[in-house]
DNA sequence: CCAGGTCCCGACAAGCCTGTCATTTTTAAT
DNA sequence: ATTAAAAATGACAGGCTTGTCGGGACCTGG
């Protein structure tokens, strides 16, 4: 597989990504790729086998890509406070832009395979994004900028917190305002009283 | 339509249930109805004309049902606490026979249908939810049983965890010790401190 | 026992989706 | 310009879904 070919699958990532926001993952149809990337049915299967694989492969670009992003803004330094208000403010930009989300296909797709093992994925993310929280906000205690009883409830408690906004910004549009209150109040849960 | 008509919608609809539990929306064909049901393709027909409008009629049964509950247990009084810790119990018993629950398919229901008007029902019930909550925390406040700043974010807050237990409950299954700690540290964020 | 209504069955046509493959077009190297 | 490999096409067979409809079963009162 040559450099053309790379970049021809990157290509479909791509539009086939823009077709499960916008479709969710059951609705998807080979043809409904074909027709987003206009190449042909057998141009297609030339790259991958199924919907099931194209999206498993968008979701992997994705957390690579979020990987990165996040990776970068830990190395830039800063107190606790003012990496999770980043964290948090870029996952405000990606409830915002709600059109662009996957949740809802990413649910059905593990939903759908539930039974399977790819299941454990989906939690060992969440647990990931908690324990990641849950040091920050750690951090911000012993530094003396947070105050919380329970880091690991809290951290998890804003999990849930980001999955139930994600969810319901693809399926209500929730409001810039709505998400600003939210994210308001975790951060006031938080921080030290006077 | 007689009595005993009446007998057997309310039969397909409770077992149509469990499938689109089981099963979601998307991936339900009468086909997987009418095969629970032990009657014949036109049989189903008969009485609904699609999955979903099934769905959507046992949404509707299922939002009747957890109303009177619900109005049941503000009857039976008590503190805001207690109607508070009783509803989220409620909740609890739900989450945790995540193989009933139909979060995953109403998602994928309304998502599908997110161009039409049908829409605004999640929201309506979504700020319903929080409004109940919020006056609930107010009595509390009222009460001095709670401590709460702000009341309505500290609602959709809950409400927000909510969604993403449901939903979570449903994807990976979540120990009761999760939903416990969760429930926990929402209560414990309202309770006065002495 | 019969007539009329109600309820139910399952085979069928039409449509969509998938995965394949013989064929054509493009590319790149001689 | 020639040619062989690579890339791309779209028609096709097979399978699954939907909605329909002619016919059968089952009452129920006369």
């Amino acid at each position: 597989m040559g450099e053309k070919s790379a970049q021809k699958r990157k290509y479909i990532l791509d539009t086939a990504r823009k077709v499960f926001v916008e479709k969710g993952y059951k609705s998807v149809t080979m043809k409904d790729i074909v027709e987003a990337c206009e190449i042909s049915r057998g141009g297609l299967y030339l790259y991958f086998d199924s919907t099931d694989q194209i999206l498993m492969e968008v979701l992997q670009m994705e957390a690579e890509e979020t990987d990165d992003v996040f990776s970068e803004k830990i190395e830039e330094g800063g107190t606790a406070a003012d990496i999770l208000t980043l964290f948090l403010k870029e996952q405000k930009k990606e409830l915002l832009r709600n059109k662009e989300n996957l949740t809802v296909a990413v649910y059905e797709y593990f939903f759908a395979h539930k039974s399977t093992d790819k299941n454990n994925m989906l939690r060992r993310q969440f647990d990931a994004g908690v324990k990641v929280i849950e040091k920050l906000i750690e951090a911000g205690i012993a530094s003396g900028e947070f105050y919380c009883e329970d880091p690991k409830g809290a951290a998890a408690n804003i999990m849930f917190v980001l999955e139930g906004l994600k969810i319901n910004a693809q399926t209500f549009g929730i409001t810039e305002k709505m998400v600003d209150e939210q994210l308001l109040y975790i951060m006031q849960g938080l921080i030290t009283e006077i």
